[in-house]
DNA sequence: TTGTAGGCGTTATCAC
DNA sequence: GTGATAACGCCTACAA
């Protein structure tokens, strides 16, 4: 086992000092060109590695990023991860990731475990925990202390910092004005919890259609589905209940599930009750009929998040003065498929 | 914007030296009462963090788990990938976690960038690439230093480490099996390329239920599907041609789109063919009818992975000689739905 | 009870 | 051309 080999090893095999082998290693034409020749290949025969660590002390960077999102059993969460891994990789830097789990005290754990000296920077969303209880004291901490934070899709306006987030109202709105377009007129809404601010503005784009088009807005229409809690129960319930001929859903799970319990009913889809998702991942393609969805381009969301924080790192050493925070917006598109009617 | 506090800071505040103050924050009783109150309450006040990376730089140790995962978007992974997070913050340790994205060239990457000095010890499972290639450098380089690595779910007899597998070539009899007892006799396998070993294996146990059976090895009824290359056209045509009267699938997706494909035919699932998929994630549950699948307690797996790992770790600075690795397997279990014959 | 000094691995500055 | 020195932030054996 050969043990990691350091330039102070270099130095005493090869005689020479500490601090000719760091230059030699870096090409800098102070040395002689024997001597970097001896120094370099010595370094490349024992796969000399600078280590990081130390490099990073030194620097006071660690081209670390840290991203702490809420769950990573969610479709949507994890291609944004994959977009900020992607860009960050891209330019040098390894990603941290820790899984809040929902929890404000698991999100405030994560952040205070890395924001001594582990990242440069952090991409975040807020848990459904911080967002109930409205504390945002441990970003303030993060930001306040001068590290680069940059939240995405479930944000406050609390916080200064850069965003990224997506037309969620919008996009709901031209969903439903798609289906009322289309001759629908009894329009559900299957949500969750208003703490998950992404709903709000979903039901908010929902209700601006009916509006705009002049449908009555029944709230018996509407289901808020507690979060983990008889989701399934519930919603099967509902459609019981309900005489619809469309659906909205927050997300593709809500979605999938729903077609299920109108199929079960006898209803046909998209021909009695046509169903739209949030979300177009797996689950959406592979439906039957397949899920016509409102696509959140997470890939890109990261990648833009990634892109803000990147751009903050490295600037962060110029100018100190305040900065003007950005909030980019992603643009979702509907991806049409069997589960509406065809233009 | 108040910059972080270092030992030091607080030594010239306070008119100390720096290691009473380090002894004082340790609670040292060679510092007096009144001294360490002091001082503790100034690095209150000021919210002092000592700096992981110099902690890091003394100690050697970084309390980082670096971890190399294929790819993200399959659940399975994604699982695994929350089991390690769960055991690993339980233990104090962060996760720095890489995509290779089955690249073998983007795997050594990842591997050459953490292991100098930014973790620990690796968790990894080969990226498809590496698997086509048998090309395991990388990683015995690693182990050559003494940084400890744990494989799980895609490992190699070629490297000396601790790994974690399922049993796949049981689970893969049992299941079909299971058809067979039920009268099945025309029994489809959908497979990927063989470099992904995990699918030889399961591939294994098909061939062998069948022949204690005594059913005849059709290869016509095996379909190895090349790796995202037109995979759906290719099944689709497959299912239009083969007789069966059950299937065998590598993994969700192959198994829902089967069902799919054999819906559009006309066929009944499973009066007319029963379905069983690997991996029981969402899209089985939420699959309609439901699928009956192979559960790989994906998370299960991540946590001894993790346990495996941190053990290695704590245990490294004891015992230098030849260290005897542990396999362990995590059996798979079937989770029976609606796509096959109930009991 | 407190302080000094050396070291973790690297780089940058300055002297020889 | 090469080397000594200090510094990044922390810890600790040892000296005072």
């Amino acid at each position: 086992m050969k043990r990691k080999i350091t330039l102070k090893d270099i130095a005493r095999e090869l005689d020479v000092s500490i601090s000719t082998v760091s230059k030699a290693l870096k090409n800098s034409d102070e040395i002689s060109r024997d001597t970097k020749e001896k120094i370099q290949a010595f370094a490349r025969l024992y796969n000399y590695r600078p280590n990081n660590i130390a490099i990073s002390l030194k620097n006071k960077r660690t081209k670390n990023i840290g991203v702490i999102i809420p769950d990573i059993v969610h479709h949507f969460f994890t291609t944004v991860f994959r977009g900020i891994e992607k860009y960050a990789n891209g330019c040098g830097y390894n990603v941290i990731a820790c899984i809040s789990d929902e929890s404000f005290d698991k999100e405030v754990i994560n952040m205070e475990m890395l924001a001594n000296g582990s990242i440069d920077g952090f991409i975040m969303a807020l848990s459904a925990g911080t967002q109930l209880k409205k504390d945002y004291n441990h970003l303030k901490q993060v930001t306040d202390q001068g590290i680069p934070l940059v939240l995405f899709d479930r944000v406050t306006d609390e916080v200064a910092c850069d965003k990224v987030v997506i037309n969620d109202a919008e996009a709901a709105y031209l969903a439903v004005k798609k289906m009322i377009q289309h001759g629908r007129k009894r329009i559900a809404l299957l949500t969750s919890e208003a703490h998950f601010n992404v709903s709000e503005k979903r039901a908010e784009g929902y209700y601006k259609a009916l509006k705009e088009h002049n449908l009555p807005i029944d709230e018996e229409l509407v289901l808020v589905l507690p979060h983990m809690y008889d989701e399934e129960k519930i919603s099967e319930r509902f459609f019981q209940q309900v005489d619809i001929d469309a659906v909205l859903c927050v997300n593709e799970i809500y979605a999938v599930r729903s077609m299920r319990h109108l199929q079960n009913q006898g209803k046909r889809i998209p021909e009695d009750v046509a169903v739209i998702g949030f979300t177009d991942g797996i689950l959406s393609r592979l439906a039957s009929p397949s899920l016509t969805s409102v696509a959140q381009h997470g890939e890109l969301m990261g990648e833009t998040a990634a892109r803000l924080l990147v751009d903050r790192i490295e600037a962060d050493y110029q100018d100190l003065e305040e900065p003007v925070y950005r909030t980019e917006v992603i643009r979702a598109s509907i991806v049409e498929r069997e589960s509406t009617d065809s233009t």
